[in-house]
Formats: C-alpha cells, structure tokens, sequence
DNA sequence: GCGACAG
DNA sequence: ATCTTGTCGC
C-alpha cells in the first residue's frame, strides 16, 4: 500500500508539535458511505533498540485473517506523550507498504483526534496512507469524560477542555477498563464506535487490534536482539 | 511551580 | 512499551 510523505521526521519537540499543527488542516472528520469490506489493526513492540510493527488485516464483518505484514528497524524516537506518531510512524509506515489487500478502515493503539492538537497517531497516519482511521487507546491522554457504567457496550462522550466532542470512551467488555475511540481521519465519533464495536468479539481490545499486538508479541519473542 | 501524561 | 510469577476474581 503507498502514502505520502509529507514532511521530516528527525525532528525535535518543538518542530513536530509544528507539523501536527500544520498536518492537522488536512484532516476530514467525516465517514465517506463506502461499503466496508476489510479492516486493519496496527501495532508495536520494541526490544532493545528495535522497533517492530505489524500489519494484519482482516474481512469485514466475518472478521476472518487475510493478511499480515511486518517491518522491523532501529528505533528513532523517543517515546514523548502527544508524540507518540513520531516514534510509531516511520516503522508501520514500512510493513504499510508491504501490504497488498487493501483496507478499508484502519485501528491504531492509541488516540485519533483525543490528542492536545487534535493530531494523534491515527489522525497522522490516516492522514499519510489517506485511509479512513480510527484511535483505539487503551487510556486517555486528552479530555474529559465520565466512567461509562459497566455494562457491555455502555459508552460516554469524551471531552475536549473546551467542550468539544472529541470522542467516546466505551466499555467493551464487564469488568474491564474502557476503551478511548476517536476518529482519526475521514470518521466520526459515532461511526469509529460503530466499527470498533462490530470488531469486538470475547476481548476487550476489537479483533484488528488484539491480533495485531499478537503478532507483534510473538515475532518479538523470535527475535534476537 | 504542580499535576497529567497514548505507547 | 518493558521488566516479571503468582494470584485473585469474574
Ligand atoms: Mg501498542
């Protein structure tokens, strides 16, 4: 699969918060109608001074595995809340571009637009490849919101400091921490948690995801640092 | 200055 | 994210 290349990437703090600010412009909060047929999950592990990212992609909605893709490198980045696209972006973009069956819409680990400038990883990436993306993070880095009761598929909105809806944080699954969905690009908050949960199965993470972080686990385990 | 802080 | 074994509870 291709994307864009942009801008740079060895960039220090000051200069990436400048092309977050600059990238998000480009963003479209809205879900193009098309029929969806695959979803992918993305995900990273590191291990001494590598990174690796995986790529799987799976149908939808049978959820069943079509493909899977990865690329490992030296790591680059450091990791830096709100700058976690700098660190993860380079290396997926690499198993991005192995990758042959096209996604529909693709699931990241970590915020959309819940981010302090509206640019997380998803938006970035979603951005890049110009795919439809979607932030599924484990917790909150940006916003607002109240615990959502614990009941399967109980969800409530996530705040910005100024009192934009930026996103859902959604229970799925009883007993387990939620879930913080936002839209990364061209989706909205209702249709990411539409998607995110028509992926969920007898996990708390959706499908696209816990595989990919499987995968990820396992070629980390095979390798030798 | 202090607390928060995706992975 | 990673370091690490068992243990508690759904
Ligand atoms: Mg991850």
């Amino acid at each position: 699969m291709r994307y864009r290349e942009l801008h740079r990437w060895d960039l220090n703090v000051e200069e990436a918060k400048k092309v977050q600010v600059e990238l998000r412009r480009k963003l479209i909060l809205q879900f193009p109608g098309i029929d969806v047929k695959t979803i992918a999950g993305v995900d990273l592990a590191f291990k001494g001074d590598k990174a690796i990212a995986v790529v799987v992609v799976l149908s939808y909605p049978d959820l069943e595995f079509l493909e899977y893709e990865s690329h490992v490198e030296k790591i680059n980045y450091p990791y830096i809340p709100g700058l976690l696209s700098f660190r993860e972006g380079p290396p997926f973009l690499k198993a991005w571009k192995k990758v042959k069956v096209e996604p529909d819409i693709v699931f990241f680990d970590g915020q959309g637009i819940a981010h302090p400038r509206g640019f997380g990883l998803a938006s970035h990436m979603g951005v890049l490849i110009e795919k439809p993306s979607i932030g599924v993070a484990k917790s909150k880095l940006f916003g607002n919101y109240s615990e959502p009761p614990n009941e399967p598929f109980a969800k409530s909105p996530l705040y910005s400091p100024g009192g934009k809806m930026i996103g859902y944080v959604v229970r799925t699954k009883r007993n387990s921490k939620p879930l913080f969905v936002s839209p990364g690009y061209l989706m909205d908050p209702e249709n990411a948690v539409h998607f995110t949960l028509k992926c969920v199965k007898n996990y708390r993470l959706p499908e696209p995801t816990r595989m990919a972080h499987i995968f990820t686990q396992r070629l980390r385990k095979s390798l030798i640092i």
